[in-house]
DNA sequence: GTCTATAGGTGGATAGAC
DNA sequence: GTCTATCCACCTATAGAC
């Protein structure tokens, strides 16, 4: 897979996803594609076939590296706690590093609304939401999340808020009064993987140890 | 306001309102909007000036629908929790009768990302999400509400689990290997409220009346 | 592999008749 | 207020030289 050709077609693929994502697939045009790529806009066509086949290849990538990072916090969590905590940090930490890949993943979502055509992509998603659905499960039976929520729609609330901050991060910015930088961004990520885990967390007054994470890794 | 003619105008905002939300503004084209308002697409610059004036036309009236529904719910109810809930509720209720609404907004809000168009309507948003926090640190202040929950976090948080669940609609319809139609919507509004009132309710053990919401379900 | 030229089609917007 | 005709810019995609 990986071809020894580190260049025109990845360049052209980077500047396609940047273009794609803050003007969307209908608005961006081959020319721009080529200007920003510096490279000639045919080029496009003979690696890619099609704006459409290029714009498949964006969205390809961004999918796949997005479930990798998320089923990877997953599987290094010791908890189901840890493991929410772990996806909502590790989803953040993604988008703060490809900050299109939520723009690219929510023009997809409104654009192709019913229509199946990324079925594919979609599916690749959905393997990660039936992991953390798995792990939701498996805090309930352990009897550290409570019983009477529902793990799909928990999985969902869950995802949600990082997905939704990144997006909205132009009108969060307005509203917060000050402008949404990493680090607030980061503290959102604590925020929101303590948000979902004491949703979820049953409460037992006492009953369970109660497992003060004070730690932090990682810096 | 209500102009006496509730007719060309209207029926051109109507379509172009559908049009708007299922394919953005760029990929709608003027001739477009006319044949689904089975109008003269020239009507639309009589009425509008331009396809930008429509859309801004579009998003003025939905966002002002939304946020008057939202500031509706918040103040029609007694407590802070029920007043989370009722928000979240009166969100989903919307956008069920306004499928449009959450399309409209979120393409907006990746549409212009920091740039500054539309920033009066963001405003208008800003002044619910004003409110909500401002519940949301009475919450805290009654004691009913966790401290060391930061209001504003705590205030995204809440918003975006109806609005992504409504854009993320047809994955989350894959995700569940069903339908998601307006019944699983209402069941997701329900456990959005409880999600939120659950993550800021304080862990006061037993202190504030152990306020069971007898669910029937649970057996 | 890369570039030029261009075909073939459609878009937003306006002028002006009615 | 409504409609027809139309200008001009621009877009995707291809053919073919180098």
């Amino acid at each position: 897979m990986a071809s020894p050709a580190p260049d025109t077609r990845d360049v052209i693929l980077d500047a396609a996803e940047d273009l794609f994502a803050r003007q969307g697939l209908g608005a961006t045009t081959i020319k721009q594609i080529g200007q920003a790529a510096r490279q000639n806009p045919a080029l496009l066509y003979y690696y890619y076939g099609s704006k459409e086949g290029l714009y498949h290849a964006v969205l390809q990538r961004v999918v796949t590296a997005l479930v990798t990072r998320g089923a990877a916090a997953l599987q290094a969590s010791p908890s189901p706690a840890e493991a929410v905590r772990g996806l909502v940090r590790a989803q953040i930490e993604f988008v703060l590093t490809h900050p299109n890949a939520p723009k690219l993943l929510v023009r997809e979502m409104v654009d192709h609304d019913a229509r199946e055509a990324q079925a594919v992509l979609l599916e690749t998603a959905a393997g990660l939401f039936e992991k953390l659905c798995h792990v939701i499960r498996k805090g309930q039976q352990a009897g550290s999340f409570r019983k009477d929520v529902e793990p799909r729609f928990a999985a969902v609330s869950t995802i949600s808020q990082a997905m939704y901050f990144m997006v909205a991060r132009p009108a969060i910015s307005l509203f917060l009064h000050e402008p949404v930088g990493p680090a607030t961004a980061r503290a959102f990520a604590k925020h929101a993987g303590d948000f979902a885990v004491s949703a979820l967390t049953s409460r037992r007054l006492g009953g369970l140890a109660s497992r003060r994470h004070s730690k932090r890794e990682n810096s």
